[in-house]
DNA sequence: CTATCTAGGGTTATATTGTAACCTTTAGGA
DNA sequence: TCCTAAAGGTTACAATATAACCCTAGATAG
């Protein structure tokens, strides 16, 4: 792991905010936390618990499911539905739902807000919206460039 | 079957837009759209396949599998992906993207347009966006008041 | 009319994603 | 030190989805 490296200093500021709420980052959940932030694109639970099995951090499929649930809970990382993968949350740490655009050849994922209009039209004829998915799959700016 | 049954008009009024347009309405896809009109919340691939296997329709899920990915691209049907199941297009038939709200009680799901504010987030950066899923889970009215 | 082509679907096997249920370890507090 | 609860290990399996190949009926061309 490089010296400066962002996705380390995110997964440091994650892991702070988490003790402040008495949550705790065990060695396997800081293990999946950094490969999350390290990884360039969204990483499927399989994925990443063959990269964990490989290093010898992980057991069985049903540990890394568990700290995924934890990390999402925590609003540490958010699992992307049209992919069945899971990224890092790349604003401030805590739940909360967001808008997400993927690209689909580069895999970058780009997180926003999700507009009030969108809430709003969630919550017509008083329907009581507890979670959002919002994802737009497509092509980032670059990726349009190198697919000319 | 009833004689004057809404979900069976809805099936009918698609068909007609599909053989407008050259694709065929065979009877495993007309069997498959009716059982989703019919049906009062989203259906998964398997639950249909075997609610046709039992009635003699159908072989394998693959069959079931292209079915649903024909009805996605034609518009007649959506796939609800935090659901992993399928719903009818309740909106005239055409492929589009919808907002869903889906409630987790009784299962309804409501169809409406994606808000046009939401579009213009996703272009941002220049993004091409080429698929939106937009999904809320919740309570519908009704289910709120059961549940009190 | 016959040969060919194609869309749709049958069939088998397997890949991928996700969980249930139960047991063991470990860190912290009484 | 002993107890407890949270975390993780382990096994087995459920649920969702697809690859690859074959077969048939109906359209199309010659
Ligand atoms: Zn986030
Ligand atoms: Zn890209
Ligand atoms: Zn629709
Ligand atoms: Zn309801």
């Amino acid at each position: 792991m490089p010296e400066n490296c962002n996705a380390c200093e995110r997964s440091e500021t994650a892991s702070e905010a988490l003790s402040e709420r008495g949550a705790r980052l065990t060695d396997l959940r800081r293990d999946v936390l950094q490969t999350l932030h390290h990884s360039p694109k969204p990483v499927g639970a399989y994925e990443l618990f063959d990269q964990l099995k490989e290093a010898g951090k992980a057991s069985a499929p049903p540990a890394v499911y568990r700290v995924l649930d934890f990390l999402v809970e925590q609003g540490l990382a958010h699992k992307l539905q049209s992919l069945s993968a899971y990224t890092a949350c790349k604003s401030t740490p805590h739940a909360h739902e967001a808008f997400f655009r993927i690209c689909r050849e580069c895999g970058q994922v780009t997180e926003t807000a999700v507009p009030a209009s969108l809430k709003d039209v969630a919550a017509q004829d008083e329907f009581i919206a507890e979670h959002l998915v919002v994802e737009a799959l497509g092509l980032c700016r670059e990726c349009q460039e190198s697919t000319l």
